[in-house]
DNA sequence: GAGTAACTGAACTACATGTTTGTTTCCAGA
DNA sequence: TCTGGAAACAAACATGTAGTTCAGTTACTC
């Protein structure tokens, strides 16, 4: 018993029309009745599937975000420095992919609260990472790891959304993703030009 | 002719009452009568100070805003590698005087246009520096300078969000920007405690 | 092809928004 | 200290959106 055609139209509407106007208009001022217009659904068909807005919002974007993790399995980071290696050019491609739908969520539209699920659970994965370096290089961090995890993640979602919001795509991914590998392993004042420190 | 030494209060009564607020139960779900009744004002009043809600958050930030440009004037960055020295220190301490509304901007409450504003103003200063320092010592930079902005910019806003978002202060604004100086120098390698590349 | 589940349209309540008005209170300058 | 004017007030109003309900129609699954 597969899942009812007509359900999966109705959803499909409903997240397609909810990202091209949050796109367009943002979210905030976004009515009920403009998703269900745009989508072409009856106003009651609407609360037969979320409880409003915000509902549809989490769910369209709870399904990326499995999907992603789903493209993160079995994908190894050889880095071992906190999702620096291919986990990160995977992110980099499933957000291409995705192009409109990250842009949304990374915007912090809604009440930001899919946004900062996403940044949180990627802080709790690389701060474990970060952790575990060093116990097995049996060296002590320099800098906190939670600090270092902050940091790093913020850097990435910063730069992705950056990236996406270009219109021609400055750069393809693989670029990208070793762009901030270079930046992770050597810092700023060598990325930024100059042979020596400050 | 100083301002009316109402309007001052009933202005300060309505910016203490939306940052309490909204640190209490989000900007979404707040009503203008939640605010006007915390506030202890008339709801006329409101709307003789300002058209909505977001107008509002939006004057509150950009007197903080314009603060903070005044305590950065003559602050002079002495590292030339983008923001990271002196200005820095500034921005944090300022941030921790003011932490409830550092706070409430940073978690990109309202329509997030203010921290979009904050952003976008610290990237293009800091990218102008990175652009700067490549004519001055003749180099090229082996990183695109926006991308480069993006990524420090979002590093230091993500830090300082969790910085202010700890209960017992985890460190001074000090040891800070201390930290964010030497991950800038040396890499996040150096950093997590490595002796040597990955 | 039949039964069931999803969609529809319309009506209805509840509530927040933004505006208006006439009145009262309080400040600033003389 | 007085006074004109500005600001704050309470209350009422029009408007529009949020959710809910239900009887009737469509179309999918088995």
């Amino acid at each position: 018993m597969a899942e009812d055609r007509r359900t999966r139209r109705t959803r499909r509407s409903l997240r397609d029309a909810l990202v091209s106007l949050v796109l367009e208009r943002g979210f905030a001022t976004l009515t009920v009745d403009d998703i269900t217009e745009r989508a072409d659904v009856a106003r009651a068909t609407f609360y037969s599937h979320c409880r409003d807005k915000d509902d549809l919002f989490t769910r369209v974007t709870a399904d990326l975000l499995q999907e992603l993790a789903a493209g993160l399995e079995g994908v190894a980071d050889e880095t071992a420095v906190g999702f620096t290696g291919k986990p990160l050019l995977e992110l980099f491609r499933h957000a291409e992919a995705e192009r409109d739908l990250y842009r949304v969520i990374l915007r912090g539209e809604g009440d930001g609260k899919p946004l900062r699920m996403f940044t949180d659970e990627s802080v709790t994965r690389v701060a474990a990472v970060f952790r575990e370096r060093s116990v097995t290089t049996g060296t002590e961090p320099r800098i906190e790891p939670e600090l270092l995890a902050r940091a790093w993640v913020g850097e990435q979602f910063a730069v992705l959304r950056w990236w996406l919001e270009q219109d021609p795509r400055p750069m393809p991914a693989e670029e990208l993703a070793d762009n901030l590998r270079m930046l992770a392993v050597h810092g700023r004042y060598w990325a930024s030009g100059s042979d020596g420190a400050p």
